[in-house]
DNA sequence: GCCAACGTTGGC
DNA sequence: GCCAACGTTGGC
């Protein structure tokens, strides 16, 4: 069995936060419009991956839970919805091009891990979601990096 | 609200 | 295929 893979993802707190998803236990993860988000969720994001839950544009930008990938990638239905804010003029029935998968609610952290508590973090500066310019929806966080965030998060 | 960084679009 | 213009992201 391998060992599941961890990613982080963004939202934005004011769409859907954390507190979102512990209410609804479980969600689709509709709206990602970028090729390479995509990509990653339609061609590596297994269920029983674990997932980064961060805050963007949140103040403090933070990393605020956890989530478990309960269903792998099948094709965004908003894309076809003409009053979705997520709708796609180029997208069709048989080639919907933009995918989601759906998410399982894991934890929600003691204490949210902010942006500033990353980069302070001498370990962690490898992360992705440090780097300059770095605005990927969706990216892959190592086993190591994962469990050091999610340690932070435990009071 | 500003703006750097990056993606997408479309004329050529 | 180049690249300028434009749009979006997201920290500050």
């Amino acid at each position: 069995m391998k060992k599941p893979a961890c990613w982080l993802m963004k939202t934005e707190p004011e769409t859907y936060s954390i507190d979102d998803l512990a209410r609804d236990g479980r969600t689709c993860w509709e709206g990602v419009r970028n090729y390479q988000a995509r990509n990653y969720l339609r061609d590596e994001m297994k269920v029983g991956d674990l997932v980064l839950i961060y805050h963007s544009n949140a103040s403090p930008p933070c990393v605020a839970g956890v989530a478990r990938v309960v269903r792998s990638a099948y094709p965004d239905p908003t894309v076809l919805d003409r009053r979705s804010p997520y709708h796609d003029p180029k997208a069709t029935e048989d080639n919907p091009i933009w995918m989601m998968v759906d998410l399982a609610f894991e934890e929600k952290f003691a204490q949210f891990v902010t942006l500033d508590a990353l980069k302070k973090d001498k370990s962690l500066t490898d992360m992705l979601v440090l780097k300059r310019g770095q605005r990927l929806s969706i990216m892959p966080v190592s086993a190591t990096h994962f469990e050091g965030v999610r340690s932070m998060g435990k009071r």
